[in-house]
This record gives structure tokens, sequence and C-alpha cells, in this order.
DNA sequence: TTCTGGACGCCA
DNA sequence: GGCGTCCAGAAG
């Protein structure tokens, strides 16, 4: 008990051999961002193993650390203090996960701890104390007696004989439309886990997990598989997790935490569609999971396989500067299973139809739609995400509609029949102040429109122009995993697309204009993206698969779309970010904060000769009504390098919030590397 | 939260 | 010059 050992505390005796322990203190301080020394006592030998939690004395107060080293000898020259306390002797921080947090609290500028918090769930000692699970089963055969489905992919077979051989494979794999992209990826864990190896899969979200989950158990038995998500409790958690840590699996699929996931005798890493927002980790330091596997695949010599049925830039740039290999549809499976995509314009020719027409329906998607329910198939309608009518613009010229009081985005509230002409004013989303005598202060007409329509709307439109239709939707907290293959029509926001047993007959993708307007960096290829995801659902064209994209034809990530040819738009992306100077073809970091603090913190990094610092300019904070006397006015500045000085970019950054730290600056400062939208 | 050391002040 | 007190800063 620890009364015990406090009152012989006078009589400790060191450890008999390698009586100094190397801890990291979990304090948050950047400048103590290194490890400790302390004493190991005799009784404390067996239990102070590297990698498990301890408590120390640090400064007085009781910490929590990891113990990351027991060594001989110690450079302090002062008097070192005993461990207080072993908390347990499992060594959850296991040397491979030690190296890569280090490795990525250097490359966000964070803290060895900060990136510890997202990778080692918190301790649950009743799970702990649980037996010891089984370690794997053998699992039988010979990699080349894993049948696959890689077929239909360039180098698909090549990628899966190295797997089978442990030889190191990087790939970006771009997924047929229509792929059983689960299937895919457990046959590639299962090839691994024949070799005697591991594999890690991180995918967006729960739904992925549990697809993939299955897929995975079918082919290696319940056992060998271990599923984490966020939404397991605590105890839970920490038991699958230990799980992985103690070697009873051979795959770990998961979201985004699972970046960090333990796995012995690591063969493989995969990260599903990286261009999901949900990838990127919004603690601090911030990592992405895409980055921080490539910084593992490179760190432990594991392969690694970056997927999904669209490309990001930096998915491109690992393809360019050949780090990765393309795996891709060849010409004949893609032709077979894509299905055929026709794009409209802001001018289209409305249905004839009368209720088309009231739901403002092109006739080329009433259409689509039509003859896909008549061959009793569902029809997926891709709406823009949240609400009603989520903002108003000008009816004439468009500019979006402001609050004369506080210029917040003017909308219709909720719950209400659109269709009535008695319908309310609309009101201001940030101060709520009703605004019923708009006037546009650009043209000032006094028309407004609907910037966007969404979910709700469109599902009660839709339904009226196709009655006696099932109408179901998925979206925001009520999201379906799958719809059965008849005919309905299934409203989703991106993201919540349900799959459909034997592919929808038809897809409308209404979102575009939502998307394309946007003043982003990834505009262009996040709409890509959400496309081609709900597209892929579609069946091939050659089975009637239909899919009307509410964008003009000639804008490039509708070419995209219609040629299904992700990686040209991604090169041509890539190569416009190298024009511009973005991301990821230079590494960024933004600082964030107050304009004082924000200024004096500029003044005082010292950066890379080729930084160059753009701003700052006030940031625009989404503004909640009920805070907004809190609100502060806040500044953001962006720094740029070549990528070449990327690391002295986050070196200079690490030892500016270190001195900072130290002085303990009261006014904070954000700073973010890699920051998703820079601008 | 505790400890240390440097600055300063008081006294011899 | 020596010793005690106070405070800031570091922190094993």
């Amino acid at each position: 008990m620890a009364r015990a050992a406090t009152a012989r505390k006078g009589e400790r005796r060191p450890a008999p051999s390698l009586p100094i322990a190397r801890i990291y203190v979990d304090v948050g301080l950047p400048h103590l961002d290194r490890t400790f020394d302390y004493r190991v006592a005799d009784t404390q030998h067996d239990d102070a193993v590297v990698g498990c939690r301890v408590r120390v004395r640090f400064a007085g107060q009781l910490v929590d650390g990891y113990l990351v080293e027991r060594a001989d000898t110690t450079d302090h020259t002062g008097r070192l203090a005993y461990l207080e306390r072993v908390v347990s002797p499992e060594p959850v921080l296991t040397p491979e996960i030690a190296t890569l947090a280090r490795a990525v609290a250097d490359k966000y500028a964070g803290t060895m701890v900060d990136v510890l918090r997202l990778a080692i769930p918190p301790r649950h000692a009743k799970v702990e104390a649980e037996a010891v699970s089984d370690a794997p089963d053998v699992v039988s055969g010979t990699p080349d007696t894993v049948s696959h489905g890689w077929g239909g992919y360039q180098h698909g077979d090549a990628l899966l004989t190295a797997l089978g051989k442990g030889t190191r494979a990087r790939a970006v794999w771009q997924a047929l439309p229509g792929e059983d992209w689960p299937a895919r990826l457990a046959e590639a864990a299962t090839t691994v886990a024949a070799s005697g190896r591991g594999t890690v899969i991180v995918v967006p979200d729960y739904r992925d997990v549990a697809r993939l989950h299955h897929a995975c158990a079918e082919r290696l038995g319940e056992r060998q598989v271990v599923a984490l998500s966020a939404d397991l409790g605590p105890a839970e958690r920490y038991r699958r997790w230990l799980r992985a840590r103690r070697g009873a699996a051979r795959v770990v699929v998961g979201t985004r935490a699972a970046m960090f996931a333990p796995m012995t005798d690591l063969g493989l890493l995969v990260v599903w569609d990286d261009g999901d927002d949900l990838h990127a980790e919004p603690r601090a330091p911030y990592p992405h999971v895409r980055d921080v596997l490539v910084q593992r695949a490179h760190l432990s010599g594991a392969s690694l396989v970056v997927a999904g049925f669209a490309r990001t830039a930096e998915a491109q740039l690992l393809v360019e500067s050949r780090w990765a290999h393309p795996v891709v549809p060849d010409r004949t499976s893609l032709r077979s299973n894509a299905p055929r995509v026709t794009g409209f314009g802001e001018d289209f020719d409305l249905a004839r139809d009368e209720a088309a027409r009231a739901a403002r329906l092109p006739a080329v998607a009433f259409e689509a739609a039509r003859a896909a329910l008549k061959a009793d198939a569902p029809v997926l309608v891709q709406v823009p995400r949240r609400g009603y009518v989520p903002s108003l613009a000008c009816g004439s010229c468009r500019t979006p509609a402001r609050c004369r009081r506080c210029a917040g985005p003017l909308a219709v509230p909720a719950g209400q029949q659109a269709h009535e002409e008695t319908a309310r004013a609309p009101a201001c989303r940030w101060c709520g102040v009703p605004e019923s005598r708009f006037r546009c202060p650009a043209c000032g007409s006094a028309q407004l429109r609907a910037q966007v329509i969404g979910a709700r709307r469109t599902a009660e439109e839709l339904g009226r122009a196709f009655p006696g239709v099932a109408v179901r939707t998925s979206g925001g907290k009520e999201v379906l995993a799958h719809v059965d293959g008849s005919a309905a029509l299934v409203i989703a926001t991106p993201g919540a697309e349900p799959v459909a047993a034997g592919g929808y007959g038809a897809a409308l993708l209404l979102d575009g204009w939502a998307l394309l307007g946007r003043q982003d960096l990834r505009a262009g290829e996040e709409t890509l993206r959400r496309w081609m995801t709900a597209a892929a659902l579609v069946r091939p064209a050659e089975r009637g698969g239909r899919v009307v994209v509410g964008a003009d034809a000639g804008l490039v990530p509708a070419q995209a779309l219609i040629r299904w040819d992700p990686a040209w738009h991604a090169e041509r992306e890539l190569a416009e970010r190298r024009e511009l100077g973005f991301p990821p073809a230079v590494r960024m970091a933004s600082l964030e904060g107050e304009p004082e603090p924000l200024a004096a913190a500029l003044d005082e990094v010292v950066l890379p000769e080729s930084a160059e610092v753009l701003g700052p300019v006030p940031v625009m904070t989404p503004q909640r009504p009920d805070r907004q006397s809190e609100q502060r006015e806040l500044e953001r500045a962006l720094l740029r390098v070549p990528n070449v000085d990327g690391k002295a970019l986050a070196a200079a950054l690490a030892a500016l919030q270190a001195s900072r730290g130290a002085r303990k600056e009261p006014d904070t400062v954000r700073v973010r590397l890699d920051p998703l939208s820079p601008i």
C-alpha cells in the first residue's frame, strides 16, 4: 500500500540494476517537454518497466508520468527523488509509439504528453486486472492462398504480393466505383496476418468501423480483430485497446485515435478516405491521420495504403514524389463499374411534370430518378448539410443577405412551411433580430432567395414530386448505415449516405453550388470527394446506374466526376497549389490570438530565412448570440516556408511556445501546423 | 506546491 | 562582511 511506502520513505534503497528511470511528466508546459530522471527503489524494480505509468513528485506536486527508459547513470547534478509510485506494470507506452509520439510532437510543434493523451486511453484498473488475453491464432495458409479482388487494379496483384512477402509497399489506392472496399482492405489485412504481422486501419466514422470489422472478422475470426471507436465506454475502450497492446489480435480497425493503436509486428497501415475532415484531430497538437501514418510507416518500416474513391492533393504529392505507388482501376474495370454521370448548370430545363417543377428539379434529374424508381431501385439524393434554408441571398444579385445590426447571415427560422407566401420574416442567425424590410446594400433589390436548400425541405418537395414513393432521410443525428434495394428516395447529407443493397439506381447530387461557392482552399477537392463517395454507391452504367450532378459540366470537379478521374483532378489541384504557394506544396503554420500578444509572438519568433509572414488579419469566428459579450477580437497570421524548411519552422514555433510558456505568458497564441484550411 | 538562490536590508 | 528575509523562478 502507498501508506507503507510513505512511512518507510527514508529507508528506500535503489534498485539493484538500472536504478535510474527517465520520465515524461504530465504537465502541459511546453518548456518542460523532455524527460526527467528519478530513482527507482528496490521495491519498484520489477514493476518499473519501460512504458509503464508512474506517479512522481514534481516541484512538490504529485503528477502522472510515463517511464520511457531505465538507465545506469544520470546527467542531473542535483539529488534525485524516488518514483513516488509505479501505477501499474502494464507497459502502455510501447517503444514504437513512444518514438512515433515524439516525432508527431516535433512535427506539429506540440508536446509529447499532448500526443500521449491522444494515443493512450485512460487506465481502468479493473479491466487491466482481467486475465491476459490469448495470443493471436496462427493464421493458416501461405500468403498466396488468400484469394482477393484486387485484380481490377493496376499493380493490385503486386501490392498484395508485397504485403504477403513482407516487402515494404506504399500505395495510394483509388477504389473503383461500387467497390466493396471493406472486403478489399480485409483481404489485405488477411494477407499480412498470414505472414505473421498485424494491420492498423483508420476510417472516418463508426459506420465504417462496423463494416470493416465485419469484413475482417469474417476472414480472420472475431478474436483476431479489435474495433476501436470513440463511442465505447472507458472500460470497453481500454479493454479492447489492451487486447491490441498485448498482441492478442492481428487487426485493429478504428476511428482517428486508432492511428496510434499499438500493434506488435506491425506490417500494414491503412487510412480510408483521407480527405474526410474527421481525420483531422481537433485537439492539440492537431495531427492528421494520413500524416501520422506516413510518419509511422516511415519509422516502423510498415507498409502504407492511403485509400479512397477520390484523391487528395496530399496523396497526389506522395505519388509525385515517388514515395508511394498509385494503385488505380484499369480501364476495363472502370468502364464496367462506373455509373453514367450527367451535369446540369444553373440554366437547366425544368421538368415538365408539375410536381417536379415545384421541387425545382431539372428534367434530367427528374427523368433519372423516375427511371430508377420504375426499376424498383432506390434513388440517393445528396443535399447540403444542416437545416431548412441555411441562408438567404439577394434575389437579384445574389449578394449574401446580412443583418443590418451585426452583419450576421440572415435565414428563415426553421419549422416553417417554405412554400407558404405568408412565411415569417427572416432573422439574423447571430443576434436573432428579425429583418422585415430587407434591401440589398449592393443593388437595392428587396427580393430574397434561398441560397441553399436544406435536407428537410428537399425531402418534402421531392416527396411531392414522386407521390407514393417512400422517402427516407439520413443525416445529422439520425444516420442510416444501409437501406434495402427497393424503390425509395433516400435524402442524405454528405458523409451520411447509406449503402444500398445492390446499389442505387440513381443519385442526384444537389449540393454543388453550396460547396463550390465556398472561399476555401479545398472547395474543389472536397466537392469532388463528396460527389464520388455518393456516386460510388450507384450501380454501374451497364446496369442502368445514373448520376446527375448539380453543377455545370464544364467545371473542373464536374469534369473529373463525369470522366471518373480523381487522379487527374488531384494533379491539377496540386499543380495549382504549387503555383499559388499553398499546402501541400509548401508548409504552413497559423498563429491565432489577440492582436497584441500575436504581434509580440511574431516579433519574438526566430523563423527560418525562407519564411514568409502573411497577415495578421482579423479572423472570422463563428459567433454565438449568447456569447457575443465574451467574444474577443482575434487575428491570425500565416507562416509559409518551402517544404524542406518544414522541420525548421516547427522547431522555431516549438521554441517560441517554450519561451512564452516559461515566462508564463498569460495571453494565449494558438499555434497550428498544417492547418486544414489556411484560407 | 515546494525548494532554491539571488537581491536586498539590517546589524556588527 | 555576515546573516536573515523575501520573492521569483524552476521544477529530477
